[in-house]
DNA sequence: AGGCGCTTGTGAAGACGTGCACAAATCGCG
DNA sequence: CGCGATTTGTGCACGTCTTCACAAGCGCCT
């Protein structure tokens, strides 16, 4: 029951007015194979099968059928996976064909590592603009663009479309900066202080925290610690916690 | 319904031998509760309501009851949770009573900005090693630790037990460190290369991914941008008077 | 002492996500 | 031209997570 479609241009020709309505936990998977369809395209695979895609994604197979099942796929079955094609869908879902532009506020610590990494450019963004309170970071040139100052943001998002701000300020600044982000038309925050954005409906948020990531880390060493300090209790099931234990976060380990 | 225990000896004290065996999603929220609980110490709280507690942490009052409930909590009806009781049983369950040493593998761009973070040390973690390939930068010194090379791995676990491994360096490379870390006792890590990383069963890894996140958000993007291209709403983002509830009614545009 | 208002803890229901297992579809080959 | 090998797409059952709604418990006030 999909309708078929045509690949070549997905974006403006003949329909696609609507995007599929994916569940959140697909679109979280989609960036995922996305990288892996590009590792096996610049090894020269012109083909996939679901088994080698989910494999080199590290998901389920069953799963990662569902999920492109969900943005009506071009399978075909007997075969798998045209990589070439199953990149432009992808890429025109996530809404990749144009390069996004990118706001970066707070070029401190953290910020000086975002603003050099290239791993904003080879997959659909651009870093636009570079932001900061400190009068004395103001005018620092860092790969080619010059660090101005927050209060320029209006100005920033009229020369460009900002289609995503990056907060990577203190945390007593960062929902300041929000605000600002907000005022100036941006629905897109990804946010690396530590604490939570209230922002008016329709704008997403995310966030990237350390050490909440370290955190669940701990726990699961505490557990497995006082699990292998346990005594041998002749008992049943508590030794052998074969499926229950994987976190559904965390990878586990798969005969490659 | 749960056994009264003293305030002053969490979990200690007489027993709680085994950790409940808590929801993978609740454990990941724990550390969210945890950072505004000291927040609201800070600021003098002595107890708190889980409404807010829960709005502090930007979360639903239920479920943030709920999980306290896994961990056979400590409210008290008609009052709230006593602060800092809950601190320490939070910081238990997640094994921060101690401090937990981390190896931070790759102290290229991103390592620098890591390892100068001042978030490790006061969310229970302390940098114990950092190590890097590049002949180049064994030697530097960043933050009173000294850049030491990542062969000299199985020294520096001989020298303290590393709980966990932060893995950024390049994605090339990750597999490899990972093995390393791993053939040296490390059962946790932290991956900020994007690719999947596989490893024995037991260990436990997280991933960050950035890019993988502005994907996340270029979704939703593109779809908003779909929705507020059809119907006659021209609305601007700064009417603050939508019509209520957020009703994610993707439905219906399909007709026309 | 007793009642009242507030808050926790949890049962139940529903939404959501996962993975098995298999029918349907396709290709290559004899 | 048909057959078997292969792989997709999905129905279904199961488990996990979320949220509502409310009884039970607690402290305070009268
Ligand atoms: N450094 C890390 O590795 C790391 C890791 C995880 C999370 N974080 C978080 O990221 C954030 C930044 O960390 P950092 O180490 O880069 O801190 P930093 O102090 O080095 O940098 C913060 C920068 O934000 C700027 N700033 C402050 N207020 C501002 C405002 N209102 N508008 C614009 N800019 C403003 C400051 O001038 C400074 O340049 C913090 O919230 C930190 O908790 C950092
Ligand atoms: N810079 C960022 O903001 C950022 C953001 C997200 C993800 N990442 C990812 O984090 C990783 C590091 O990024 P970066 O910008 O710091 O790169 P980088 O090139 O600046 O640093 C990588 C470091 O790893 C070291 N290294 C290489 N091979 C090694 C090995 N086998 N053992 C130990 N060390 C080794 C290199 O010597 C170098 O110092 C990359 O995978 C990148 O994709 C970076």
């Amino acid at each position: 029951m999909s309708q078929h479609r045509h690949p070549g241009a997905p974006g403006r020709a003949g329909a696609v007015p609507v995007l599929p309505d994916l569940p959140e936990a697909t679109v979280a998977r989609l960036p995922e194979y996305l990288r892996a369809l590009h590792n096996l395209a610049d090894a020269g695979h012109e083909t996939v099968s679901s088994e080698g895609l989910s494999a080199a994604a590290g998901v389920n197979s069953a799963k990662l059928r569902k999920d492109l099942s969900h943005l009506g796929s071009y399978g075909t079955r007997g075969v798998g996976y045209d990589v070439a094609l199953l990149i432009e869908q992808i890429e025109y879902v996530l809404g990749l064909t144009q390069r996004r532009a990118v706001a970066l506020v707070g070029v401190g610590n953290l910020g000086h590592a975002l603003a050099g990494y290239d791993g904003f450019a080879s997959r659909g963004f651009r870093i636009a603009a570079l932001l900061d309170a400190d009068p004395s970071r103001v005018g620092e040139e860092i790969n080619g663009l010059v660090v101005r100052h927050v209060d320029e943001l209006p100005a920033v998002a009229a020369e460009e479309s900002i289609a995503i701000g990056v907060i990577a300020t203190p945390a007593g600044a960062a929902q300041r900066v929000a605000d600002q982000l907000v005022a100036v038309g941006v629905t897109s925050i990804l946010n690396f202080a530590p604490c939570v954005l209230s922002v008016p409906e329709g704008v997403d948020v995310r966030k990237v925290d350390l050490a909440i990531e370290l955190q669940i880390l701990s726990f699961h060493e505490h557990r497995k610690a006082s699990l292998t300090a346990l005594p041998a209790t002749g008992g049943s099931a508590l030794t052998a916690l074969p499926g229950g234990l994987a976190a559904t976060d965390t990878q586990e380990a798969i005969g490659t």
